[in-house]
DNA sequence: TTATAAAAGGATAAATTTGTCCTTAATTAT
DNA sequence: ATAATTAAGGACAAATTTATCCTTTTATAA
């Protein structure tokens, strides 16, 4: 369905808006050990979702760290998606033809497009805030770990 | 979404279905040109779907090629997915976490199970023949020619 | 003002996916 | 029988994705 790419960037953002603020920022090890991710590579796609004012806020040198800003945390949950350049999943036709539209549609076209449909309700229409409201409520995990990591 | 791979053995195998019979085979050639794939690649999928008696049938040599039999043409499209190991799509987790389950939930697994469930619908209750069917009634596209290309 | 801590950025490497090419095996028309 | 035709299979190559490492820049604490 996403690239690793895209789910690593989910997971990170989700995690940073749970636990991090401007004044209680997280450092890339802890957001890689947060969701279980390899470091390095999360990093590299931290750089993708802080560039150019886009969803992730950070601030380099000591006491720094990543954090969203309220604005942030009101965007919709495509935005991440695009930050990674993912957002073709909601418009994509299931077959993997150039166009996906009514006027040339595949055989699964008829069936599929209401799934794709949902799936950009679900993308579009949740706010990255929603996902943390929810995650205070219920017990939702962000990683593969058995139980939530202790700070040592 | 699927990969290429997954795109070309749906393609493909709807493709075949819809042109092919046991006594008018299709050959290679025929198959990538009208699916607008990469011939020698299809070719190498084409192996996956018909090994040990999966979704497509083949004969080689004079008049030999690609067909469906009337037992492949009620399989569910998942049969296509499962000869080229891409079934996880309809079970993941949608930000990569190594289970997906009510006891386990991410933070969108509420909103996602339902698009889960619709696409694995999609999928198991969906047959090959249902699709060729359709084909027959309304004008659907299976590559991104702008017209049916003529037999030469 | 110096040392330390943190993200940013660049180069590179490893792994996987996508794609090609050539030989082999099987079938059938001649 | 032989030649022609077709899929199967193996080896390899290109492209992309995933991942690591090292240096640079920025900020702050001491
Ligand atoms: S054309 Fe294939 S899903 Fe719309
Ligand atoms: S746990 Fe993430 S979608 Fe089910």
């Amino acid at each position: 369905m996403l690239s690793k790419t895209a789910e690593y960037a989910l997971r990170a953002t989700i995690y940073i808006a749970q636990k991090g603020t401007e004044d209680n920022k997280l450092g890339i090890d802890e957001v890689a050990e947060g969701i279980d991710s390899p470091k390095s590579f999360t990093a590299k796609i931290l750089q993708l979702l802080t560039q150019n004012d886009r969803v992730v806020s950070s601030v380099r040198g000591r006491n720094g760290g990543f954090y969203l800003t309220d604005r942030a945390r009101k965007l919709p949950v495509r935005a991440i998606l695009e930050a990674v350049e993912e957002e073709e999943v909601i418009t994509k036709c299931v077959l993997g033809l150039k166009e996906c539209s009514e006027t040339r549609p595949c055989p699964m076209h008829l069936q599929y497009k209401a799934i794709k449909k949902q799936l950009k309700q679900l993308f579009e229409k949740t706010s990255i805030q929603q996902l943390v409201e929810e995650s205070n409520k219920g017990n939702l995990f962000i990683n593969n770990q058995k139980a939530p990591k202790k700070r040592s």
